[in-house]
DNA sequence: GCAATGATTTACT
DNA sequence: GTAAATCATTGCC
């Protein structure tokens, strides 16, 4: 069943992005579901420098990090690459969690036509440019409430074990100096989708 | 209006 | 290991 509202909207960024792992993500583009299992995140918020809302800087484009928990927040970066993240925290707090990879379960020839040949299964949903183009995650689904048959989150009731779940620091934020050593990203210990070596 | 750059991926050497 | 691809957003003039 999906997470339900109160799930996104607690306080603990840090916390939720841990209890993401595991979940399934679906999206259903022109009536084609697509899904897999949350298997990496990142945790952002307007307190630390990696954040785009650092300091509580709004701007068009981080507007939606501002709206209450429960929201997608989809962005464009380097020109081609799609970001999926998860708004969390109330209205006005803007924290938001980035999914960066997951593990395809659901409409996974669908993934593999729009990511076109792959030297490995393990490349299919294994970064966040990936598998936001695996699910057909573009800039239209930004602001989209997480409750509706466009995009969703759902719990398989499946619980990971604390050993199971690896803790690190995020990639790719080096300008945000100290706060680039966080250990705010989580992924599952030993799956093949984490990023980074996809096979 | 304009220059700079990024929560990355892929190909090439 | 290094570099190119590629453009919306941002900040400054």
């Amino acid at each position: 069943m999906k997470l339900a509202e109160s799930f996104y909207q607690r306080s603990d960024v840090v916390k939720i992005a841990r209890e993401l792992l595991g979940k399934m993500l679906y999206t259903r583009i022109n009536g084609v579901i697509t899904g897999g299992i949350i298997v990496e995140t990142e945790a952002y918020s307007w307190k630390e420098k990696g954040c785009h809302a650092y300091a509580g800087r709004k701007t068009k484009r981080n507007a939606v990090m501002f709206e209450k928990g429960g929201l997608a927040y989809v962005y464009l970066c380097y020109g081609m690459h799609n970001m999926f993240n998860v708004v969390t925290n109330a209205e006005g707090i803007a924290d938001a969690i980035l999914v960066r990879a997951i593990e395809p379960v659901e409409g996974v020839a669908e993934m593999q036509l729009r990511r076109g040949m792959l030297q490995s299964p393990f490349q299919l949903t294994s970064g966040p440019g990936k598998l936001t183009r695996a699910l057909g995650i573009d800039r239209n689904l930004n602001g989209k409430v997480l409750l509706h048959n466009e995009v969703w989150i759902e719990d398989t009731g499946g619980k990971l074990k604390g050993n199971q779940i690896e803790v690190s620091s995020r990639i790719g934020i080096d300008y945000a100096g100290n706060d680039a050593k966080l250990p705010w990203r989580f992924s599952v210990k030993g799956n093949r989708w984490v990023s980074g070596r996809g096979g």
